[in-house]
RNA sequence: GCGCCAUUGGUGAAGUGGUUAACACGCUAGUUUGUGGCACUAGUAUGCAAGAGUUCGAUUCUCUUAUGACGCCCCA
């Protein structure tokens, strides 16, 4: 049997709905700060990664699918998003467009050739936006607001947004001396990875989990006491658009990104769920201004941000989160002989043209498996074809729930779907979580006798 | 790249170096001549991830590989 790729997922049934909504939703919170749908390509020269993303960064020395085509070039599967996006924006020179600075947004599969545990997937997809051409620290302020209303919108209660300067090349640069010369006199105190750390990314040390109540890590030198005057003003100011923003942030000094190519503000936003693992981080980002310039294209100031879908939606799961998704049909249509199933045919299109959500049997289930079948597929409404009813302009139509059984006329079937399930509507589409009656917070999905929740919208 | 645990039918799973691989759910059909969901009856893995080895004999022991879970590294 020809099994899925090591780290790759199907995502179908009830979870593939998630999905969507999850997606509709970002589309959604997306358009209204303005920031348009971008859709780069799944591979690009390989170039583009080493240099973009930068030489030393474990992603690109060991976590890229890299491969050579049947040209001779060589290509890598985009193992994040960004790169692709400075790519297109220097390519089709966006940088000329009247409307700066460019707002755009992404989501698609990424490939990283890594060892998969929990919230961590070789094949991960991932949303993200980017504004390219703004060094206003509002910029950076309206990224990280963005993101957190995303997260807000689906109806995650607890998130933690974490938030740092590194500040320019030049605070950067004396940071990182500052670090290696701190920790080299006694580095033999700190475990083997913080050892082998020190050259490679001594700001890294910080995040060590091993040694993270080592005195050393404690009282280590802080990217905010490196900061030149310019920077520090610019992180205040960032600071304060996010308090007008109303987002809650903790200045954490110890948030260091992977990826080379950021300065300034850096962040990552964190889920508090119950069980959520190791992996706990839901997305991040921060502002690289000098990555369109090392790309070829003109110094252009940037701020982005990633966040992996499959974490969201395994938070969301986690929280119970409630989701306005169709889950049930319409109608099912049963039937047993031959001319009946050409009536179902005919009648199940002309309703699904008129809205409904239809369906019918195709395996030549007994009337007595239909039935079951129906109940699978959480039909609302059934409708057994008999062609003596048909012969009459009849059709026996029967409500599922109640399990009450009308003989109504075949012309007006269509004006009594549409008046039983309109109505019934109200109660099914409630979106809202806080349900405050006295069900136990069920209301929307499941039958309770009570009134109401905090939507306002009345269920019965 | 490293570590640890796992892999039995559609699903959840029990199990043993040796006749027909338990049980439950599900599914299909019948009892019920076209209206089910209850009940009863019958059917439902020539198979225990793949390959090799030990053995008279392996699903059960050993090794290799694959995949999954979790953790480390790294990172979203």
């Amino acid at each position: 049997m020809i099994q899925k790729q090591k780290g790759c997922n199907d995502i179908k049934g009830y979870e593939a709905k998630v999905w969507k909504y999850v997606e509709a939703v970002i589309d959604a919170t997306m358009e209204k700060y303005n920031y348009n749908y971008i859709r780069t390509p799944l591979f690009e020269a390989t170039e583009l990664f080493h240099r973009g993303i930068g030489e030393s960064t474990d992603i690109v020395t060991k976590e890229t699918y890299d491969f050579e085509d049947r040209g001779g070039r060589k290509i890598t599967l985009r193992p994040e998003g960004t790169a692709g996006v400075v790519r297109s924006y220097i390519e089709d020179k966006m940088y000329g467009d009247p409307t700066q600075p460019v707002k755009v947004y992404y989501n698609g599969t990424m490939y990283r050739y890594e060892r998969p545990q929990s919230g961590r997937d070789r094949e991960l997809t991932q949303f993200g936006m980017e504004v390219l051409g703004s060094d206003d620290p509002l910029s950076d302020a309206e990224v990280i607001s963005l993101a957190v209303n995303i997260y807000k919108m689906l109806g995650l209660k607890e998130i933690k947004v974490n938030i740092n300067s590194l500040g320019d090349a030049e605070s950067r640069n004396n940071y990182r001396e500052a670090l290696i010369n701190y920790f080299k006199p006694r580095i033999g105190e700190l475990c083997e990875d913080c050892q082998s750390r020190l050259e490679k990314n001594p700001l890294r040390i910080l995040d060590c989990k091993v040694d993270s109540e080592h005195e050393l890590l404690k009282n280590a030198p802080k990217t905010i006491d490196y900061l030149n005057d310019e920077s520090k003003e610019r992180f205040d100011s960032v600071k304060e658009y996010l308090d007008i923003l109303g987002v809650n942030y903790e200045v954490n000094p110890n948030i260091v990104r992977g990826l080379d190519y950021y300065n300034h503000t850096v962040f990552e936003i964190e889920a508090k769920v119950e069980g959520f693992g190791s992996n706990n981080v839901l997305g991040g980002g921060g502002r690289y201004n000098g990555l369109v310039g090392q790309l070829d294209g003109p110094d252009t100031p940037c701020i982005g941000f990633a966040s992996g879908i499959g974490r969201l939606v395994k938070a969301l799961e986690l929280e119970k989160v409630k989701m306005p998704l169709v889950l049930d049909i319409d109608l099912f249509l049963m039937y047993v002989n031959e001319d009946e199933k050409k009536y179902a045919a005919y009648l199940s299109q002309e309703l699904r043209m008129a809205g409904f959500i239809v369906d019918t049997e195709y395996v030549g289930r007994g009337l007595k498996a239909q039935f079951k079948q129906a109940d699978r597929l959480n039909a609302k409404y059934i409708a057994v074809l008999n062609s003596e009813d048909l012969n009459n302009n009849e059709i026996k139509i029967k409500n599922n729930r109640t399990k009450e059984e009308e003989t109504i006329s075949l012309d007006a079937l269509i004006y009594y779907l549409d008046e039983k399930l309109n109505a019934s509507d109200e109660y099914d589409d409630c979106t809202c979580s806080d349900l405050e009656c006295n069900c136990g917070g069920d209301c929307c999905h499941d039958e309770c006798e009570h009134e109401h929740c905090s939507c306002g919208h009345h269920h019965e």
